[in-house]
DNA sequence: AAAAAGTAGTTTCATTTGAAACTTTATCCG
DNA sequence: CGGATAAAGTTTCAAATGAAACTACTTTTT
């Protein structure tokens, strides 16, 4: 005789349903978008998200130090460093310590670098550009604003709450 | 003399910026709200995001099977035998081997098991309630609508280009 | 100035993850 | 039937991750 028995569920049904819960579809959506991008970049030029996202940003902000790198791309420290190594090692980012501190160093692209940049730029902006088709422009500043709002929703719920 | 020199940069500035790029907002964002969420069903009820997704899956819908969770929760059959074999093992979940096909098992909720989403469902649905505090009925609708539509673009550009 | 405290970035180590191989059971086809 | 093929889950193994400890330097304090 079986002590555990399953319990009816009907008084359950439908309170959350888990296709509609916000956090689950964006993490749906989140991890299908960059699965798929992620493919194409480690395809086409062998580089992961975090060093994807340092290039990307060191294309408009050259010289950041990896402490500054952090928030602007929502990488940890280890990862940061990582990336970089491998950047550096491809030849794509050099080191220069000229702050005079030389416990951190101005991360720059190098020739090799911006030429990759250059090529998946057009990439990255096909794919953003497709999840957007069928939007209009009015549409598209609607969602802008609904995503900075909740970004800045999820940042404040993240420690005060 | 330093052959690896640092490219002009001008012609990218503002190209591609990080922070409105798309597919990183979406991946930051889900990122924080995944985090926090996690951190609250790990500290109160040692459960992880494939558990909970499972449990609340098999709220509403009792006697799924693995394979049929798999679309639903969005989790490769993997993460569901690990997040089903700790259920069982924190007797929140029952397997049960009743088609006649002895290779799957259908899964129900024990007491335990809906006790915890009971517990459960106020909180997720608190934390998203706070998310969207803030958003008018018709600006949700509108979310909810934008969401939709950029899963399924995503869906579609995964495979077939 | 020397000791203490702090910061930038790296390394280590333990955990998480997921693809591929595997096991068991079921179905298909001669 | 009985061997081949397929399907449901599980296990293995290797890579990715991230917290904590560490190293190398800098700043503050006395």
């Amino acid at each position: 005789m079986n002590k555990v028995k399953a319990a009816s569920v009907n008084d359950l049904k439908r309170i959350l349903y888990l296709p509609r819960f916000l956090p689950y579809r964006l993490t749906k959506l989140s991890g299908t978008v960059s699965r798929d991008l992620a493919a194409q970049y480690s395809a086409t030029f062998d580089l992961t998200i975090p060093e994807w996202r340092i290039v990307a940003l060191l294309g408009s902000r050259p010289g950041l130090t990896a402490r500054e790198i952090a928030p602007l791309a929502s990488l940890d420290k280890v990862s940061i460093s990582r990336a970089v190594e491998r950047l550096v090692k491809s030849k794509r980012l050099e080191k220069r310590t000229l702050d005079g501190d030389r416990r951190s160093a101005a991360l720059y692209l190098t020739e090799a670098g911006m030429t990759c940049l250059r090529k998946i730029i057009p990439i990255a902006q096909q794919y953003e550009d497709q999840l957007l088709e069928g939007f209009t422009p009015e549409e598209i500043e609607q969602l802008d604003g609904f995503l900075n709002r909740l970004d800045a929703k999820a940042e404040a719920l993240k420690k005060g709450d």
